[in-house]
DNA sequence: TATTTATTTGACCGACTAGTCAACTATAAT
DNA sequence: ATTATAGTTGACTAGTCGGTCAAATAAATA
């Protein structure tokens, strides 16, 4: 009864997070994706019900991916101040990287498709707006115990790490529209430790 | 021999610049522009070559704006720690203001479009990367100035300039996605000034 | 082998896209 | 009044858009 098993999905997955990171949300048609994916049409829409379903979906994966690094980053076993050391680290890594393997500095994905579509589409707002919460909890953590060790005074934890989310999602702006990264080599662990107060 | 005067071409733009914060550059149509603008699309084509040029305009209208307030919060005259707290406070009753006139916070439009185009349009990245250097400048000489009178002592002014306007970009994008200007309130003059290390 | 079912296919749909163009109109100077 | 010029009009093009669908296909079970 079970018929052949298929890896359609995940390669218009693919296809998809790539296209609308190199480009973005609207440039990217149907039809892009499924060339991409070596996929005709009507699987695509045999898997997802819409191309904004789609978007959701990626939005998604990019977050698996996002938490599975950020977990490494932030790992409660090292020294709070240098969790935040090496997630400036990671971000800069991976931007290079992306540089290196696509040509262009791609900066953050979920920043390019909630600026794009969260006047458009009330799903993508809120997913946007989980994805921000959610790297905003690992913020909280380790200003939590950097405020209990006393290596910095932290007023209002929720605030700062909303602070120091805002300092990363503009340095990356400012990467992509300069398709440099250079700014993110040392400028983006200086500026979050200036705006924690470790100097 | 001179011929009627006509006011098409800025209701044009006026329309497009609502239009493209309102929405964003890809789902806003010439012709939704035309409707807009009260205006026939043979006029649009008159006055503007391509609705990319047109984007352009709009952004150096823009910044025909943004830079005068600019020049009202960074005036010279002030002592300029108050100047940083001034544009703090007008970039959060401007987001205010959009909203009570729009029902949405608008955040950026250059940012918006920076985001959506640049890899699309080297046009748009560069006005986009312009724009970007202008606003930087503002924060450069009140940098300059609150390191040459002590108030607080700055390693490289270039990079903490480029460190408080991404800083405010990454609000104003937050503001946008929680649609929501809590966060511009008191956070944003807060963190510019604990980046500065004014305490 | 027959049956069931997930998957694949690509032609097709109506709506919309940016942009063109030749004819037309209003103005102001001559 | 004539003429030159700037602006206006809207039908038109050729292509693209997201999405549909009925028919075909392949695999696993019975």
């Amino acid at each position: 009864m079970m018929p052949r098993v298929s890896d359609a999905k995940e390669k218009i997955l693919g296809a998809a997070r790539e296209l609308f990171w190199l480009h973005n949300y609207g440039s990217v048609s149907v039809d892009d994706i499924c060339k991409k994916a070596d996929v005709k049409k009507g699987s695509f829409y045999h898997f997802y019900e819409s191309k904004a379903d789609l978007c959701v979906q990626c939005l998604d994966a990019h977050w698996g991916d996002s938490s599975a690094r950020a977990d490494s980053a932030f790992s409660p076993a090292k020294d709070p101040v240098q969790r935040i050391k090496d997630y400036a680290k990671q971000v800069y890594e991976m931007q290079v990287e992306l540089k290196k393997n696509y040509g262009t500095v791609l900066g953050c994905p979920v920043t390019l498709t909630g600026m794009e579509l969260s006047n458009e589409d009330e799903a993508i707002r809120n997913k946007t707006k989980d994805i921000m919460t959610g790297y905003c909890a690992y913020f909280e953590s380790a200003l939590r115990e950097i405020d209990a060790k006393n290596l910095a005074k932290i007023d209002n934890i929720e605030i700062k790490a909303r602070q120091l989310f805002s300092f990363v999602l503009g340095e990356l702006f400012q990467a992509k529209i300069t398709n440099s990264t250079d700014n993110l080599k040392d400028e983006l662990e200086r500026g979050l430790l200036d705006l924690i107060g470790i100097r």
